[in-house]
DNA sequence: TAGTGTGAAGTCTTTCACAGCA
DNA sequence: TGCTGTGAAAGACTTCACACTA
């Protein structure tokens, strides 16, 4: 029985989208031969403040040298594992159109540990098509599938009417995290993280400072 | 000459990304044949505490009708200009790989007035070939079609290692906001929106509870 | 009566600033 | 000297709670 690590004080969200950050940038900086990295330059790097970051290693137990810095491999494997990407992660995906393609291959996936095992579709002319090596089953293997591949988390990329059903047999198949593209909020017990491409081009469009036309 | 709309009080971050809820759940409930909205059947529908929903709106200065709620169509109104929706955007779109496919012929952006009137990609195979109705152009092209299509937005599409010249370039023509699908930091003046998939699919890894395995 | 609008309180997050350490 | 770790202060955001009103 494996007991994973918890930490006492759960992380503010605002640094787990950083942990990120920093994850990538780190494993830039050992891939490119550095060894230790101090909270100023990763600063300079992220545009991320360096007492903001030290406080947010401070709460990952990460412990740096004075005058010299976290040491990159250490750094680079709690991050992993605070992130949940120090062990490979099995993942359906829930639509095979334009979204779902585009995800099938996303490379940055694979090289993170998310395997997207399982492809599904209700559109009876895509399922047993083969897209990017992937076999697309239908909505009906769903339960069977996700049981049999051992299954932990899903990406939603049907229209947003189907999202909720969807969404539900998921939780009661015992996926236990979704990542949803379709535009709706999801009613669900498990964690889910929406990506709104609408919502963020809306962000966007309400950041631009309108001048006059000339 | 047209002088934009400017609140005196600029409006939190996080209330910015309610407002993109609000509005397409207003949009679906006038569309719905309702005429009036109380924050509370709002917080229903999305999760966000009345509180929340009256706060938010008090910063756009919209006023609601006590005993009654708010007028959808005036709040519909006053949420579209606040995001800047109120009026059609041209939008370029920097690599026509999987992912500028997927939202090359998105339908949620058209209907946002989101325009994508020009499409770019290195790859010579790609260039000059017609997908989804949208003649892929030389990256040579960029300044000249960014200026000639009156473009305001662009996403960025493109694989890591290029996004920050892309960038760069896409600023240096007038370009005046960034939707970046690359997994990075793009260091310009002009506001970025950042869309990492990665990051999503981490932060959603990092909040499930493991259990112990039977 | 059913709902708004908003001071005031509370909570969460960031930044400051500096003692202390290798 | 160069950098960490962290109290304390500041700031941002959310929630409470209730006077008010159509």
């Amino acid at each position: 029985m494996r007991i994973a690590y918890r930490l006492l004080v759960s992380i503010p969200l605002p640094t787990v989208r950083r942990l990120s950050l920093y994850l990538r940038e780190a494993e830039a900086m050992l891939a490119g031969g550095m060894r230790t990295v101090s909270s100023s330059s990763l600063s300079d790097r992220l545009g991320v403040t360096d007492a903001q970051i030290r406080r947010d290693l401070g709460y990952l137990g990460v412990r740096g040298r004075p005058g010299i810095g976290y040491r990159l491999s250490g750094l680079i494997k709690r991050l992993r594992s605070t992130l949940g990407v120090d062990r490979s992660r099995n993942v359906a995906l829930i639509g095979a159109g334009r979204i779902g393609r585009a995800l099938m291959a996303y490379p940055s996936f694979a090289a993170r540990g998310f395997r997207i095992v399982a492809v599904f579709d209700v559109d009876r002319a895509l399922v047993g098509a083969s897209i990017d090596g992937h076999v697309v089953q239908p909505l009906a293997k769903l339960d069977e599938l996700i049981e049999e591949a051992l299954i932990e988390m899903a990406i939603i990329a049907v229209p947003a009417e189907a999202a909720q059903e969807v969404a539900t047999r998921l939780e009661s198949c015992g996926v236990s995290a979704l990542l949803n593209f379709a535009p709706c909020r999801l009613s669900v017990q498990v964690p889910v993280v929406d990506v709104d491409l609408v919502s963020s081009l809306e962000e966007l469009a309400s950041m631009v400072t309108e001048v006059p036309d000339h």
